[in-house]
DNA sequence: CAGTGAGCGAGCTTCCGCTTGACTT
């Protein structure tokens, strides 16, 4: 027989453990947690102390299933589930669904032989304070989304919803997109000298030319929107002509830059999708068969530790591959500072330093990009400073002072393996008193820009700061608020607001402040810090802040009413004659007949503004419109569709073919040819 | 090169957080 089972919650996980056990522990994987409140109902009995109702959900049935069979194999079972606040949950919901009596419990820091040996040595009980924190967590954020969505469905549309984390993700696209709506750009100039030292090499003059930005007139700054329009830039301009330019003072420095942290979740989802592009969602995706392929470490976590062995093998990789000096000569250590985190697993990184990316040449290519970019960060944050030269030159030209800047690369460190953008600026040999060779001066007019729009790397930093959401749901909720039709992303892949997005949000934000202030997470957090610490009980938090919500919703319930989302509009319906009239629904706007239920036609808006006025060759009936394809490219079919499945790529022109009378469709900007693929002719 | 799209309204919808596959008719 043999002796333990051993459960974690990620089958890769369990799978790398069996190789470091031996053949006496069997280790199985919970996929995470296996009971939770039911889908369909709140599941919690407000009236009897927040009584979560908890049930298996059927997937978690047949793991339940499984596990309980392997239970029957071995002497006692052990729950090595993670770390924090929602592993000790998973733990105790085990022993629930398991029936345990009292079973082991232990945890390890790292999956190595000796932590895992070290921990089977000191089993602990479950820490019932963390689970119950836990239970507070789960039932707070059940009765925000779970009350606050049917308030949406009775006052906005049906089908929409509400939560802790959602409904802040699209409050702050909202506002920002407000804050874009009420900007005004403001004109402001800008004077810069072209300069150069007069060519005499033994003295460090060259004919390289460098600018200079004008910072000062008399001792006093020039402030950024100082200089309002050309008339005032144009003045300047007059004051310097024929004025002699001389270096008055140079500062030289030499300035460091230290590598980033090696990654968590959040900045590597913010990292591949600054430089490739990728929505947070793929970047899971792709980090995940690098890890169940033993490439990475866990991919969802929020920590920054780094094991003992890894820090290790890394200084001897930098080492060998690089040199001595390139390494940052004793093992860096990060801290973890974001709110909330739970620190279970260790920061993203390569599983083996010495596995560059070349020896992986094999693999899927976009694996093999992401995996480039984890080995290299992790690599990068073990090795030395980058160091520069900078250099920055006052020079003044009469009541005037110009400031010019050099930045040179003095040894590139960490920049070796990490590459980014970076160009040295190179200033002639610049000394006091020299007296510098005018080229040409210019004024140069700006605007102030308007606050740019969130896209999924600014939008999961933000978040993240805030502590809301966590290294398991950035990616979800950003698809939940895009499924929704709260929010969509524009051609430069940033987000901005629907109408239903402004509407939800406004409700919310009017009805219900306190739950969508996005300080609302950080708030719960500390309440759970207290039940996590013993100092309270998880039923007082809920109550604390059920009490006072039930009240407010009450309140907003008696006189709430349905928002008139509905527009007059000129058009006659086609099959009854009745008035059109403008809905809403959850996908926007539409046209429908106002004598709904009786009547159910309806147009689309959209086809409206994208109708070529070209009738459909194919039923005779219906218009062609321009629509879009799921992967977001345009074509022009049929708008009786799915009744007629006429469609082109092509731009159709209102013409037909003369030999064989197919419609003619516009190619390219010259060539308009026949759309019938076995007809060749072309204009 | 291949590749193209539905029901949105008057009902069964909805949360966050942990984890991966995907029963049958």
């Amino acid at each position: 027989m043999k002796k333990s089972l051993v459960i974690v919650e990620s089958p890769t996980k369990a799978r790398t453990i069996q190789k470091f056990l031996g053949s006496d522990f069997i280790i199985k994987s919970s996929f995470g947690h296996v009971r939770d409140l039911p889908r369909r109902e709140l599941g919690v009995d407000v009236e009897k102390n927040f009584l979560p109702k908890y049930v298996i959900p059927p997937k978690a049935k047949k793991v339940i299933a499984e596990l309980k069979k392997d239970m029957a194999k071995v002497e006692n079972t052990i729950l090595a589930t993670d770390e924090d606040r929602e592993g000790e949950s998973i733990a105790w919901h085990l022993q629930e669904a398991l029936k345990l009596k009292d079973p082991q419990r232990i945890v390890f820091h790292e999956i190595t032989e000796s932590a895992i040996n070290h921990a089977l040595k000191s089993p602990r009980k479950i820490d019932m304070n963390l689970v119950d924190a836990q239970q507070a967590r789960r039932v707070l954020d059940r009765i925000v989304g779970y009350k606050l969505s049917p308030f949406l469905w009775k006052k906005v549309a049906k089908g929409l919803s509400a939560g802790r984390v959602q409904s802040v993700a699209v409050k702050l696209i909202v506002e920002k997109e407000r804050e874009i709506e009420k900007f005004i750009a403001v004109e402001y100039w800008g004077v810069e000298a072209l300069l150069k030292k007069p060519a005499s090499p033994s003295q460090g003059g060259s004919d390289k030319e460098f600018p200079a930005s004008l910072i000062k007139k008399g001792d006093k700054a020039i402030e950024k929107l100082e200089i309002k329009n050309k008339v005032e830039a144009d003045k300047i301009l007059q004051d310097l002509n024929n004025a002699d330019y001389i270096v008055e003072s140079i500062e030289k420095k030499e300035t460091k830059r230290n590598p980033a942290p090696p990654f968590t979740t959040s900045t590597l989802q913010q990292a591949a999708s600054q430089r490739f592009g990728w929505p947070a969602k793929m970047t899971m995706s792709i980090a995940q068969r690098l890890y169940e392929e033993g490439n990475i470490t866990y991919h969802r976590t929020d920590s920054l530790n780094l094991s003992e062995t890894s820090l290790e093998s890394a200084k001897n990789f930098i080492t060998k591959e690089y040199g001595k000096n390139y390494w940052a000569g004793k093992a860096v250590k990060y801290i973890t500072k974001s709110k909330g985190a739970q620190e279970a697993h260790e920061a993203i990184r390569p599983a083996y330093a010495d596995r560059t990316p070349e020896s992986l040449k094999g693999i899927d290519a976009r694996q093999l990009k992401l995996y480039t970019l984890i080995w290299q960060r992790f690599i990068a944050c073990q090795m030395t400073q980058a160091i520069f030269d900078s250099v920055s030159a006052d020079i003044s030209a009469n009541d005037y002072t110009f400031r010019a800047n050099g930045l040179t690369m003095k040894f590139d460190g960490f920049l070796k393996v990490y590459p980014t953008k970076f160009e040295d600026k190179d200033l002639p040999d610049l000394e006091k008193n020299d007296k510098l060779d005018f080229v040409k001066l210019d004024s140069i007019q700006h605007f102030t820009e308007p606050p740019a729009r969130y896209n999924e790397a600014s939008l999961i930093k933000t978040l993240e700061k805030n502590g809301v959401g966590r290294p398991s749901t950035y990616a979800p909720t950003i698809s939940t608020i895009q499924d929704r039709n709260y929010v969509s992303k524009n051609e430069q892949k940033r987000f901005f607001p629907s109408e239903m997005g402004f509407i939800v949000n406004d409700v919310l934000v009017e009805n219900f402040s306190e739950i969508v202030d996005i300080g609302f997470t950080a708030k719960m957090e500390e309440e759970l810090d207290g039940v996590a610490e013993g100092k309270d009980k998880w039923e007082k938090v809920c109550k604390d802040f059920y009490g006072p919500f039930a009240k407010i919703l009450a309140e907003k319930y008696k006189d709430v009413v349905k928002t008139d989302l509905t527009q007059e509009t000129d058009k006659i319906c086609p099959k009854c004659g009745s008035k059109i009239i403008e809905r809403m629904g959850r996908f926007g706007r539409f046209y429908a007949c106002s004598r709904f239920p009786e009547c159910k036609h309806t147009e689309s808006i959209e086809d409206k503004k994208n109708d070529l006025g070209i009738k459909c060759p194919k039923c005779k009936e219906g218009d062609i419109v321009a629509r879009k394809s799921k992967r977001g490219k345009i074509f022009y079919g049929c708008n009786s569709f799915p009744k007629c499945d006429f469609a082109l790529w092509d731009k159709p022109v209102n013409e037909f073919c003369p030999k064989c009378d197919s419609i003619l469709v516009q190619k390219n900007k010259s060539t308009i040819k026949c759309s019938n693929k076995e007809c060749d002719y072309a204009k």
